[in-house]
RNA sequence: UGGGAUGUAGUGUAAUGGUAACACAGCAGAUUCUGGUUCUGCCUUUAGGGGUUCGAAUCCCUUCAUCCCAGCCA
């Protein structure tokens, strides 16, 4: 690393959380040192990019203090979780780039330990069961105004309830019979201190444990004491949790450890023009509103990773909106910038022609075929080049004639020249029409002397259009992806998200043209579709027979904003 | 007078008592074999009021606004 390069990281201001680690860091509140960090997803449904915040977040500090990051499937609530989601979150945190080592856990794997806390706790008259029904828990409680009061049974006797809590695991009582609650402060203003339950009888089958147990763990009491279990220091979670912290901090007090672990909180990803919670996620995909959790246009990992989305795009995004406890609203177009910026570097060039208008090159010998060399990135030389077939007959982008152009065009238009992209200047003589007048091909003559896009009177040509051969080009369907959902924040009118769905988000076109290469491109494979945009072939659809391409996001485009002025 | 949190350009994030800044977006222009890229410039900011101080985005008081909490969800 040069001097600069240090002095920029030195200069590089530190972000709410950094400071708090280097202060403990620096005050010795830090077992041996070792920062360590979780991610702590509930598989409940596929990742997303908010959660790709916190994986990164909580990955990165880790390795910015050479600490390092344990991944804890968060399986107290066997009715929502699946082992299809499981395996999908391991995946894509690494497609992310992250790595927990031998660090995988489960909060299932802590059950036995989670009960025998239990049992001392009533031992020590800390929790009891309690026989009120949900209803008349909620009654019991209180409201935010006003105190809770005490459920009668919160005086039950210990053996009593070390008995009913025995029994509540063997299976010998209904759901919503009994649940066990700590005992907490039944007058606290924050009611989430008012006794809360900490575990209650589910008959359902766990997607690890199956049916061990009928009894499970609550959230506020199963995570404090997981992180306390795998020496988590800094346990890193989202705003709403706020107030939750002091019953976090009651769990991690409970074995008088002696470097508690510590919750802090930080604001949660919010993109305009989309959805983030699971529950609406999942309800557009059970909905048949998207075609799966990977659908090209779902803010998803997965779907982000169809869409032709690059890792490495999605952790310099992360990294440029900062971490904070603001709630904020990101402007989906940084995302856009990212990918963009990513692609730029990295993307095969190739010429794929989305609506082809077929062009004659009336002076342009019929049976002959050309190659021309063609860069493959002009960012990147070592990227190489590729020969593209030139013949009589080519289609450009319909876009790319006007009959009649508008001030500031200058593509092709009737006695204009433009340049075929490393090939031959050609200039339009002549339109043909249908007999309803649409324009079905146009008919150029080629100048011999501009052989590979330039000529020795260096005279100017403006326009610049990709092409391909009519003869050697190849059908295929291009999915071009929009915005999923029209307004900024989709519901803020109606009330209702699912009002704002773009009804163009997706458009299929399966009438293009593209060049040869193309047939032969990997998957994965980041392209772009020169004056198009970025292109990738479908993961799932696409092989050499079936040429399919998904739209990651266009280039900018500043013709397209000057002509709707 | 329930409790908890948060207010810095349109958006996001810095500045931690000492010149309010960076990025995205937007707007101009230059360059260009992609109307892309690159480069240059412009635009717009401390929620309001009071106080402390030589000096306040920062400390104090106060008002306002927004978000979260009454699951046997996480």
């Amino acid at each position: 690393m040069s001097i600069d390069d240090e002095e920029k990281k030195e200069a590089k201001s530190l972000n709410f959380l950094e400071r708090i680690i280097e202060d403990d860091l620096a005050n010795n509140r830090v077992p041996n040192n070792t920062i360590v960090t979780r991610f702590p997803p509930e598989p409940n449904g596929y990742l997303h990019i908010g959660h790709a915040k916190s994986i990164i977040l909580n990955f990165s500090l880790a390795a910015k203090y050479h600490g390092r990051c344990h991944l804890r499937l968060d399986d107290t609530n066997p009715e929502k979780e699946d082992i299809e989601y499981i395996n999908a979150i391991q995946n894509d945190i690494k497609w992310l780039g992250f790595d927990w080592q031998n660090h995988l856990y489960h909060a299932s794997d802590y059950y036995d330990q989670l009960y025998s806390i239990a049992v001392s706790l009533i031992k020590e008259g800390k929790a009891y069961v309690d026989s009120l029904s949900a209803e008349q828990v909620k009654e019991y409680r209180g409201t935010l105004t006003t105190a809770g009061k005490d459920s009668p049974d919160r005086s039950r006797p210990i053996e009593e309830n070390l008995k009913l809590f025995e029994e509540m695991k063997e299976g010998k009582h209904p759901e919503g019979s009994y649940v066990l609650r700590a005992k907490l402060d039944m007058s606290s203003p924050n009611v989430n201190m008012r006794d809360p339950a900490i575990y209650r009888i589910k008959f359902a089958q766990h997607p690890r444990t199956a049916d061990k147990w009928c009894i499970y763990p609550m959230y506020d009491y199963t995570h404090p004491i997981s992180d306390a279990i795998e020496g988590i220091t800094h346990s890193i979670c989202t705003l709403e949790f706020e107030d939750h912290r002091p019953v976090y901090d009651w769990a991690t007090s409970i074995d008088n450890i002696e470097h508690a672990p510590h919750q802090y909180e930080f604001a949660r990803l919010n993109i305009n023009y989309t959805v983030m919670s699971k529950r609406r996620l999942l309800h557009l995909v059970k909905n048949n509103l998207v075609d799966g959790w990977d659908d090209p246009r779902m803010p998803t990992i997965i779907g982000l990773k169809r869409r032709g989305y690059s890792p490495e795009a999605i952790r310099e995004f992360v990294s440029r909106i900062g971490v904070a406890k603001v709630e904020s609203v990101v402007d989906f177009s940084l995302l856009e910038f990212c990918v963009r910026e990513d692609l730029n570097k990295r993307a095969k060039r190739v010429m794929a022609v989305l609506d082809p208008l077929k062009v004659i090159i009336t002076n342009y010998p019929k049976d002959k075929t050309e190659y021309f060399e063609v860069e493959n990135n002009p960012e990147d030389e070592s990227m190489g080049k590729r020969e593209v077939p030139f013949t009589r007959e080519i289609y450009i982008e319909r876009e790319d004639f006007m009959e009649n152009p508008v001030k500031g065009y200058f593509r092709l238009f009737v006695g204009n020249e433009v340049r075929l992209k490393s090939a031959y200047y050609v200039t339009c003589t002549d339109i043909v029409k249908d007999d309803e007048g649409n324009i079905v091909e146009i008919l150029c003559t080629y100048d011999p002397e501009s052989k590979y896009g330039t000529t020795e009177d260096r005279r100017k040509v403006k326009g610049t259009s990709h092409w391909v051969s009519a003869t050697h080009g190849l059908k295929a369907t291009v999915r071009l992806y929009d915005k999923l959902f029209i307004t900024e924040n989709p519901g803020e009118k109606t009330g209702n998200y699912l009002d704002d769905i773009n009804p163009e988000s997706l458009i299929i076109n399966s009438n293009c043209i593209v060049e040869p290469s193309l047939q032969d491109v990997q998957s994965g494979e980041y392209l772009q579709f020169i004056r198009n945009g970025y292109f990738v072939p479908d993961s799932v659809e696409f092989n050499r027979d079936n040429l399919i391409f998904n739209r990651t996001v266009t280039l900018r485009d500043s013709w397209a904003k000057q002509k709707n002025k």
